[in-house]
DNA sequence: TCGAAAGTTGCATAG
DNA sequence: TCTATGCAACTTTCG
């Protein structure tokens, strides 16, 4: 019997190495491709960059279809309503998706999937998303994510290497799929930042365009510099070059117009005989830490949050409305900080060395304040904000799981200096800073009043005096820092006596915050 | 069982 | 310009 399906895209915005939408082409007599623009996800608090990227990768998506003799279809809704609607209207009998391991995608999937259930639809999923199954990693370690970078590549590594991605489907892949498409489907096409009520005007170039097209050159184009992706290690990369010093394909991660697989084998490709970096530092390695943190966000629950999260060091954060806002606007006083929130804002997109920087700063290193309330900006800011990655690196920089070295504090004044001492990176963004003499525009607050003169800004007036001074708080944060490590539960021992008994499962995350729960 | 070593990317200073 | 050291000092893993 041949079927009439739907692929859901919700993630995975390509056609390459889709698994899920070549199950749907299989016995297939109609496909609707369909994207649900649902409100939990989609809705005024993403940022407006996002939505262009966003829209962007639905365009080229559409457009790759057409060349297929099919469409996209864009349907406003919940997807609870939608799809038992389009079941009926369309005479649906399969539906397909990529697998996705977000709590909210969870619940999402699980009640669709009952409403196809109830409509008579067959439900097939593939796991597409990441290089691994990531419930197959926590498997394989007893139950539990690894915490620790060296323990996931040893898990890894008993897997062997990520399966190789599959091609995008071809017009012969189409020879029997009808892609039927009333004048009553008009409706369903694809938004515009206008429709959608937003102020295009704040916008500025658009530097990473959305989409699999662009992803597809944008890989190639870094591919092609084989000694450069060799000689990659993350660390030396720049966070205040004026071109990004890495490859910003993220963005295209992040919403699957490329596919991780696809980035993996590529690399795998290029270092073929070559010398070449290794985890955690090379590419390869920053694949690995997508991977660890998915994992992460799988095995521990409420891990975008502090509460009730076990790994999650619990710290006395300060409530501080005014801190927050001058940072998530750009008026700290200090200028590198200001610079990369200036950047974020307007670009989408900030190295990974400058989200280091400002989270800290946020955090543990100056203002002290609630690592979730960083979270909540990158996530509508970043083009590449990512749920997993986000809360995860959030948790990193902050000393609340994974990293505890906290006393290592990144300085406002001299990280930046290290790769631009003449300060162009802050000139660029902050121009109204542009005239003030390198060495002062780390702190252009210890510039004499003549200079600030000369520079046509003065410090207090123009630009902010800095909110903190560094050097007290840092020393005061550590202080604090120590504190909370103190008030940190104990580690857990395993007794030897329970390991009796061949193989056991060790118990996990959740399992261990239930036996602290009953303890109580 | 316990001590040592490691941990993607700190800073300031001395040589 | 690079490397080593003190600073104060964390957890997890491994042998």
């Amino acid at each position: 019997m041949a079927h009439t399906c739907i692929h859901w895209f919700r993630k995975g915005l390509r056609l390459h190495d889709n698994p899920a939408l070549m199950s749907a082409l299989k016995d297939c007599k109609e496909l609707y491709p369909v994207f649900v623009l649902d409100p939990f996800l989609y809705n005024d608090t993403m940022g407006l960059n996002r939505w262009r990227f966003l829209i962007g990768s639905l365009r080229d998506l559409d457009c790759s279809l057409k060349k297929l003799n099919s469409r996209l279809f864009v349907v406003r809704g919940k997807p609870g309503d939608v799809f038992p609607r389009l079941f009926k209207k369309w005479g649906v009998t399969k539906l397909t998706y990529e697998y996705d391991t977000e709590p909210y995608s969870l619940s999402r999937d699980q009640n669709v999937t009952q409403l196809a259930k109830e409509n008579g639809v067959e439900v097939i999923y593939k796991v597409s998303h990441t290089l691994f199954d990531i419930n197959r990693i926590i498997e394989e370690n007893n139950g539990k994510p690894p915490l620790t970078y060296n323990r996931m590549q040893s898990i890894v590594s008993s897997l062997g290497p990520p399966k190789k991605p599959i091609p995008a489907p071809t017009t012969d892949d189409m020879n029997d799929v009808s892609c039927p498409s009333s004048k009553d489907e008009e409706k369903n096409g694809i938004p515009t930042l206008d429709e959608l009520g937003h102020d295009i005007s704040s916008l500025t170039e658009e530097l990473f365009p959305g989409g699999e097209e662009e992803a597809l050159r944008r890989l190639d184009e870094h591919m092609k510099k084989s000694q450069w992706v060799c000689n990659f290690e993350k660390p030396q990369t720049s966070p205040n070059s004026l071109m990004p010093s890495t490859t910003v394909l993220s963005p295209y991660v992040t919403f699957g117009c490329l596919s991780a697989r696809t980035f993996w084998w590529k690399l795998t490709e290029v270092y073929q005989g070559k010398k070449h970096s290794a985890p955690p530092v090379s590419l390869h390695g920053q694949l690995l830490w997508r991977e660890f943190f998915y994992t992460a966000s799988v095995g521990i629950p409420n891990f975008n949050q502090m509460k009730d999260n076990p790994v999650c060091t619990q710290v006395d954060w300060d409530t501080n409305p005014e801190f927050l806002a001058a940072w998530r606007e750009a008026r700290t006083g200090f200028p590198f900080i200001d610079a990369i929130m200036t950047q974020l804002r307007s670009e989408g997109w900030i190295h990974h060395l400058a989200r280091h920087a400002v989270a800290c700063f946020l955090t543990r290193g100056d203002l002290w304040i609630n690592w979730v309330e960083g979270q909540k900006v990158f996530e509508d800011l970043l083009l590449d904000g990512d749920w997993a990655l986000n809360a995860g690196n959030w948790q990193w920089l902050s000393a609340s799981a994974f990293f505890h070295q906290f006393f290592r504090v990144y300085s406002p004044v001299a990280f930046g200096k290290k790769t631009d001492k003449n300060g162009d990176y802050i000139k660029k963004y902050l121009p109204l800073l542009k005239k003030f003499p390198p060495q002062y525009i780390y702190e252009p607050w210890k510039a004499p009043r003549s200079v600030q003169q000369a520079a046509g800004c003065i410090i207090g007036k123009d630009y902010p005096k800095p909110i903190v001074e560094h050097d007290d708080v840092r020393k005061k944060n550590i202080q604090r820092m120590k504190l909370a490590y103190a008030k940190r539960p104990p580690a857990q021992s395993e007794s030897p006596s329970k390991k009796q008994g061949g193989k056991r499962k060790a118990p996990s995350v959740v399992d261990t915050l239930n036996k602290k729960a009953k303890s109580k």
